[in-house]
RNA sequence: GGCCCCUUGGUCAAGCGGUUAAGACGCGGCCCUCUCAAGGCCGAAUCAUGGGUUCGAUUCCCGUAGGGGUCACCA
């Protein structure tokens, strides 16, 4: 009897996979598990290719490199593409590019568009088919996976019914209708012409529990997989379920670190494991990174959150490392404290622990963001800024990447101003995005164009009239001398100021601000709007030493005539 | 709804039975100052809730609430 139904289960295996003949164990030789050091892991990152690469996932792939690395391991990564109505071309070479933007090439798998390395491919899952073919026929063969003639009305009647008895909905037990069809009536069936997928012989019950050990989390228990879920699809491509462990298996993956949605289904794939004869790997399941939204948090969702694609760091000119850096501050809660002693340490020399990161959901706090990056940009040379912002200039500015690349040696000064041969470095700058808003009145063009659109922006009160600021415009471009030092430049500015009644004394003019007209505070934020026509900039006196001093004078010629 | 995960200030969080409950971002104030950014100093602000266990609970156990996830021939 055994004998026969065994012979029988061959008989279907045949049927449906006439064109196989390999076996698991000449895959099992093919992809040999990997001669590494003791302790290592094995990660990957596995996208679906479906547009655009969410922050979340960049998040993931972090984690799933610095775990292989710092264990001497391997980090690969691999296309998920088994669903080809989501798919969106140009995916590959999104994801492929954003990664190493970051830093977060793999050592193996898809390294670019159309391009593999490594011994463990192909590392696209629609390459595979052979491979899923040789593990499914392995379980028909067991009797382990027959063949599903229901229609997608069949299940949605049934799992109707389900819900509507309250019963948990599912292809299993009583409700499989398919698993106990006679494997003569299949094969007749099939032979017929009938149309058919594949699913998987669940030897599971949800009253029973099981548990598995999350690398991160520890112990979870939850109910046993009773679900007969499907294999191979219409289209003769595997789910998920299936791509995972015929994959990580034969791709020799130790560890998967994946978001926390995939707890759930954590039972169906250990179950499919024991029966395929595979060792389950390593679960490691992260927080997903949310959002607030009013009183709540959320998933970062790509139609209503900028910052859930990546692209929105770069376009808007964040250094890659300072996004990274973020990261690790969610990934690891000891790491900014680490940080805090080690400052100047490379972040390599930060040892990451699995139980040190944090099991629920972060919000992404673009604030903190903006600080570590404000901070890393304060750290660069101007030299260092000007190759930064030319390469984001040229994708995302051209107006700007041309005026600063016209007159390099000057840009390189305008860069440099309150930040090298200083005590106290300027941070203003978050992204290069800002670049434009910061420095604009040092490129004419830029500064002219302000003036069009915006007119000067002086600000006329009682005191201040338009009157007054000519004469204070005046009284300065006759004094202006280029040749001042700084003390003789200010000492120069008080006098003309104190000329024309304004206060030069902060402490006598808080007390008696009607005795003037304003203080030396109102007059030099009139030669600053000359000069940049805004209220705040740094250092005024810098400012025009760069500018020169015919631009300086002609500023000034152009704010009186205005 | 079933099942699972999570819960310390606005945010990221340290804490592992006894603490004045760290630190960082943000916020407020003051100082410095030609303005702004920065910097210095100071400050406000947290253990979701109810029961246990205990001499003592933020910490351990149970319940409740809240938030999130998941229940596809998507991943």
């Amino acid at each position: 009897m055994d004998k026969e139904f065994e012979r029988k289960c061959y008989e279907l295996a045949y049927l449906i996979f006439p064109d196989v003949h390999e076996t698991v164990d000449d895959l099992e030789v093919k992809y040999p598990v990997r001669r590494l050091k003791e302790g290592a892991y094995v990660t990957r990152f596995a996208p679906s290719p479906t547009g655009f690469l969410h922050t979340g996932a960049l998040f993931m792939a972090l984690v799933n490199k610095v775990l292989a690395h710092q264990s001497d391991g391997k980090f690969f990564l691999r296309i998920e593409d088994t669903d080809q109505k989501r798919e969106v071309k140009g995916s590959v070479k999104l994801f492929t590019e954003e990664l190493k933007a970051f830093g977060l090439e793999p050592d193996e798998g898809v390294v670019a568009e159309g391009k593999e390395e490594g011994y463990y491919g192909p590392y696209t899952q629609s390459k595979r088919a052979d491979i899923y073919k040789i593990c499914a026929k392995h379980l028909v063969e067991k009797g382990l996976a027959y063949p599903c003639f229901c229609t997608t009305e069949m299940l949605q009647a049934t799992h109707d019914a389900q819900e509507k008895n309250k019963v948990v909905p599912g292809y299993y037990g009583i409700y499989a209708k398919c698993r106990n069809i006679s494997i003569d009536e299949s094969i007749a069936r099939i032979k017929s012409g009938e149309k058919y997928i594949l699913r998987f012989r669940s030897s599971g019950s949800h009253l029973n529990k099981t548990s598995f050990i999350d690398g991160a989390r520890g112990k979870i228990e939850i109910a046993e997989n009773d679900q007969d879920v499907v294999l191979i699809k219409a289209d003769g491509l595997p789910t998920y379920h299936f791509a995972h462990v015929c994959d990580d298996h034969f791709m020799r993956t130790t560890h998967v670190v994946r978001g926390e949605e995939w707890i759930p289904s954590t039972p169906i794939h250990i179950e499919l494991f024991k029966a395929m004869g595979f060792e389950a790997p390593t679960y490691i399941h992260v927080p997903l990174i949310l959002v607030k939204e009013g009183n709540s948090k959320r998933k970062l969702s790509k139609r209503k959150d900028k910052e859930a694609a990546v692209s929105y760091f770069l376009k808007a000119g964040y250094p890659t490392d300072a996004v990274i850096e973020y990261l690790y501050t969610i990934l690891n809660s000891d790491y900014e404290m680490w940080r805090n002693k080690n400052k100047e340490a490379s972040r390599d020399e930060f040892t990451f622990k699995l139980n040190k990161m944090s099991s629920a959901g972060s919000l992404l706090d673009i604030m903190k963001l903006n600080d570590i990056s404000r901070e890393i940009i304060s750290k660069m040379t101007a030299k260092e800024v000007l190759e930064n912002v030319l390469v984001w200039a040229k994708e995302e500015d051209k107006e700007l990447y041309d005026l600063i690349s016209k007159d390099l040696d000057y840009s390189l000064k305008v860069f440099s101003l309150e930040r090298e041969n200083v005590k106290k470095i300027r941070k203003d700058i978050i992204k290069w995005e800002d670049i434009r808003e910061n420095f604009f009145y040092f490129f004419n063009t830029l500064f002219s164009q302000d003036i069009e659109k915006n007119g000067y922006n002086f600000e006329y009160n009682d005191k201040i009239t338009k009157d007054i600021v000519n004469n204070v415009l005046d009284a300065y471009l006759n004094s202006y001398n280029q040749s001042h030092t700084k003390d003789e430049w200010f000492a120069n500015m008080k006098e003309q100021a104190n000329n024309l009644g304004f206060c030069t004394d902060m402490k006598e003019y808080k007390q008696n601000p009607d005795k003037y007209i304003g203080s030396t505070a109102d007059f030099a934020t009139i030669i600053r709007i000359a000069i940049t026509n805004r209220k705040n900039s740094p250092d005024i006196y810098l400012i025009m030493q760069l500018l020169g001093e015919d631009e300086t004078k002609n500023r000034f010629l152009k704010a009186m005539q205005s």
